[in-house]
DNA sequence: TCAATAGTGTCTCTAAGACACTATAAG
DNA sequence: CTTATAGTGTCTTAGAGACACTATTGA
């Protein structure tokens, strides 16, 4: 049977996405001033409803689709949990992040009426964010950096089609350092996870191929780590 | 403010060790007639306890420590929740796995009352576990397959030393797949995270040294996949 | 023409797999 | 001796980094 108390449950919510070449984080204001953490930015979270949800997947995308309407990819990360994180007493966050399409944040965020904002992830990890929520933005941070060195996650922040130079673009944004061209290709080619949509995209210089993710693609592991330029 | 109801809140643990050149998983027979899942085994769980427990990690200790005295390293897998998988409601339950060295494992496990016993992991999985036991166990199993491809997370499972050999059959059973010696040795070679006793074991063949870990061990990642016999 | 970006050729280097070899014990 | 396991030498191979090269556009 139940402890004396059982821990206040919430799903929080770490959603990147890829702007003006800088990796993006969408914060919320908290804008309730009866509430705990007033006027500080916090990752978009909320309550599991238990007569709504049916299960941990469909909340946090509930919660999601609060923030943002746009289609997006969410993986968990993990949860955290401890009597102090939150002044009201225990609570444990089960921490998501979402990847989302850089053409979706043209919509722009908000279909709630609470604040909110992308913010650069530099300008993000600078803020005193709300709770433990500098923790959870790391943790959710060092994840995606961790994946995008040895699976090709990174193409779900990527619009419908793209070219290769802006997928290393957005790569290298994650990573934090240059890639080399030539093994960031032979490495995409080698993982058949793209196909040639059969146009060019003129931008001032030689034009580039158009791709697009395959139908079906459901992910992509590599059995080396991608290390970047100066490894030698 | 909460929703309507708060799920209720579990930690359960998948307890690995190797016995025997298998590998080993720790489950508890529910014992309590008037609970649900009366007779079935279980993997060991409980309640976070929020007048004793000051965060996650700590909910996961205490709950192992009431199985088994061992010295044991512990890491969170994820989380699953939903209305289904407990008859009494929204359940959620935080998954961690343990992995035991092998000398602890003669202490036995049990230090309450409850019936608790190794079963080969074979053996465990197709047992019919209670809740959603089996999906548990399954995530739990596969994490430590995944992380024994990249890193040195089974030197957890050695007794305090042990031979380069049993080091590889210890990855060759969680592997299910036999290692070229070669590699592997060079490998753990060039992780530089063992060192010699300056012993040897004599074992009716030619002796073999022993190794211990060295101290200030954290974990060690490869930037190669281990991939095993047969992969050319 | 030049600047800019796309895309290729090809060398080196690291670390894994293959596999035969030697070494040292017990019986 | 044989059998068993420990441990090495060394070739091949996959795939990453380096880096210079060519290709195609606009201005």
């Amino acid at each position: 049977m139940p402890g004396p108390q059982m821990p206040t449950l919430t799903v929080d919510i770490s959603v990147f996405t890829v702007q003006d070449d800088a990796l993006h984080v969408l914060l919320v204001k908290r804008s309730n001033p009866n509430t705990a953490e007033y006027g500080k930015w916090a990752l978009p979270g909320g309550y599991i409803l238990t007569d709504k949800d049916q299960n941990l997947d469909e909340a946090a995308y509930r919660v999601l689709t609060e923030k943002t309407q746009a289609k997006v990819f969410l993986e968990q990360v993990g949860s955290f949990g401890n009597a102090d994180r939150d002044p009201r007493g225990w609570f444990l966050s089960v921490l998501y992040f979402a990847l989302e399409k850089q053409t979706d944040i043209k919509a722009g965020p908000g279909r709630d009426t609470s604040e909110s904002r992308w913010f650069a992830i530099d300008e993000a990890r600078a803020l005193d964010l709300a709770f433990d929520h500098e923790q959870l933005l790391q943790a959710a941070f060092e994840r995606l950096q961790n994946k995008t060195a040895y699976t090709a996650l990174p193409v779900r922040l990527m619009p419908e089609t793209f070219t290769l130079g802006e997928l290393q673009k957005v790569y290298e944004t994650i990573m934090e350092k240059p890639l080399e061209k030539k093994s960031f290709r032979r490495r995409i080619e080698g993982a058949d996870i793209l196909e040639y949509t059969g146009q060019q995209q003129h931008a001032g210089s030689r034009p580039a191929s158009l791709y697009r993710i395959k139908p079906g693609f459901t992910g992509y592991t590599f059995n080396r780590l991608l290390e970047g330029k100066g490894t030698r």
